[in-house]
DNA sequence: CTGTTAGCGCCTTCAG
DNA sequence: CTGAAGGCGCTAACAG
């Protein structure tokens, strides 16, 4: 704001008091609480904040006198523009919205992309709450919104009970994904994972194919949780997932989710059931498998994850595990305007059976 | 907040100071110029700090002191909900994004939806600069924004040269429209228009056909813009506006623009050509003519307003004026961090020839 | 390097 | 009904 120097100082509580010839606090009255002052007063104080384009009470003031903000804020662990264009993200700010908006309040939002904007952004923020969206347990950002002393809710891992969080089955939900086809009749299945735990922002990211130590150390809560849950439905099955191919695959623009899904239909071509871990990532297997001129379902059964309106209407439509996004967003910005003592949610997870899942082309037993 | 009064209040800078056996201004150095503080003391300091649970400077403070937020607002005549919804919308909080990610800005979301939110959030936002979405000139917000004594800037109409604004040429782009169509040979005419002029926050709107008064009176800065464009470019073509049906749709829900579509096939049967103040509008004309078997664009043409990522994929795909509202996020971000004096500035829009316009079934000449 | 001081603008007792 | 005073928490300027 380079013209705020320039702009004259404006006239103050003080200054008003002034020169209508009263004290701070009568001035401050006729502000907030008008019907305690005498209409003559009234009058005077008014037209002398007028005549001094004194407009009322600086919030700046106030805030640091009543020491609320009447603002939450969310975090993301990236740009801001990605609150705009998520699905997921953007049905969970429905969710918050709708609560702000119940309690007047306003919504800060606040990037983690860059480690500085996260520190700066959570320490500085003019907040009376915080909603953090990491990736990981290890996120600094928690370790700084503790210190604030603010209420604040972590989203999509757990942190302990000390800190209150909400997150969805994601394990339990992968492992649906997996028992679905299971149950279908699939027996040779393929995984295309989002990233398991490198810096995106940072490192180079690999992309391809993950083994048996990557997959352990993934460290990035969903994508770990849904990995274990995938494991899960395919021990039930019988099947050890060490012998399942499993992609990392880029995410961001649409072009990564096109090369994850070609380089899983290439990596493991014998594949009958494929389960991705984000709708997107799905949609573009469809893509690519048409592309082929792979049948889906007929000859490829394909279940993402998560729930985007594209995946109602995406040719076929995708059987996918959904989750409430939105009540999600609603019950974090509900737990900071309630306070009271931390509180760990997990919320169940839904799997919406469309039209890209089928039995297998033909019935292998093992 | 509920529990806001029964955590324990925080350590101050002040109680670091006297556990550490130092002056305040020492403790703050410590925190924000560690390097002017000898080693020795800002050891004794940060253990002070940890035994007594402080973990930095409160940003109230230093808003105080500093005057700036490192936050700027935006204000919109809706529900916070509004901004992850809107197509138009958010692609503009896209561009204002990208610059406050630049500025390491965070962006404040403030409804200006119920008279009393929008006042209170304006008059107490802890912003450095705000970005108004009203919908007329006549909006309380506008006033009150000047009184905040802050950078703001008005979106989508201008309020005169004292104060900033960023707006698109409304009245030329509705003027391409029916140029376009009036060059492919259409002469009868049917506008599908926003709304004009009433609070649709409190009244019952009145929706349906509108007359010459009712569209003279339209004080909606947009909607009076298009449909004076719509008059310049059949008043061109040697039409009156006034032997043209304008239906004033409901706009909000999907449902909405339906219905709006059908008063408007109800009510204009024999037009060839339909102008819709919206891109969501037109889509909706779209589909009620397909359920009434009305070919697009064989017997019927539609131009749409605005651009969103739908209308390049409707059936047919949609002509429309698009409007670069990335670009006007942006400019607005930047006018606010730039500072300088007012400016106003006015985007060009352009038309986009998709499918949905063609020459009418039957060249009529007047 | 370290400490003192003077506000930043407001609001809420409390006394008159 | 009105006014005086203290403090919310911090930091920049300046003096040592």
């Amino acid at each position: 704001m380079a013209n705020v120097e320039l702009r004259k100082r404006s006239a103050r509580l003080i200054d008003v008091a002034r020169a209508a010839g009263v004290s701070r606090s009568t001035v401050g009255n006729v502000f907030s609480r008008p019907d305690l002052v005498r209409l003559e007063v009234r009058v005077r104080v008014e037209e002398a904040a007028r005549a001094l384009g004194y407009a009322g009470p600086d919030p700046k003031g106030s805030l640091l006198r009543a020491g609320r903000t009447n603002a939450i804020g969310v975090v993301v662990a990236d740009r801001l523009g990605y609150y705009f264009d998520d699905p997921q993200m953007r049905l969970f700010m429905q969710g918050t919205s709708a609560v702000c908006d119940e309690h007047h309040a306003s919504m800060s939002l606040i990037s983690g992309f860059t480690a500085e904007a996260g520190v700066l952004g959570v320490k500085r923020a003019l907040v009376d709450g915080l909603i953090l969206h990491c990736l990981d347990e290890t996120a600094q950002l928690i370790e700084l919104a503790r210190n604030r002393n603010l209420p604040f809710v972590v989203i999509d891992f757990d942190v302990g009970p000390a800190t209150s969080s909400i997150r969805i089955d994601d394990r339990g939900g992968a492992r649906m994904a997996v028992e679905h086809l299971a149950g279908l009749g699939h027996r040779r299945f393929a995984i295309l994972s989002l990233i398991t735990r490198e810096e995106y922002r940072n490192d180079p990211v690999r992309y391809g194919p993950i083994d048996r130590d990557w997959r352990d150390s993934a460290h990035f809560a969903v994508t770990r949780e849904r990995l274990l849950g995938y494991a899960d439905g395919l021990a039930a099955a019988g099947i050890d997932i060490n012998a399942v191919p499993i992609i990392q695959s880029p995410f961001k623009e649409e072009e990564g989710g096109r090369l994850g899904a070609a380089m899983l239909l290439d990596g493991a071509p014998d594949a009958t059931a494929i389960v991705a871990m984000s709708a997107t990532l799905a949609i573009a297997v469809l893509n690519e498998a048409r592309r082929r001129r792979i049948e889906v379902p007929g000859n490829l059964s394909v279940v993402g994850f998560d729930d985007v309106p594209e995946a109602a209407v995406s040719d076929p439509p995708l059987t996918t595990v959904s989750q409430p996004s939105m009540k999600k967003g609603r019950l974090a910005a509900e737990m900071l305007f309630e306070g009271g003592p931390p509180r760990s949610e997990v919320l169940p997870v839904e799997l919406i059976v469309r039209g890209s899942t089928a039995p297998p082309p033909a019935l292998t037993s093992p």
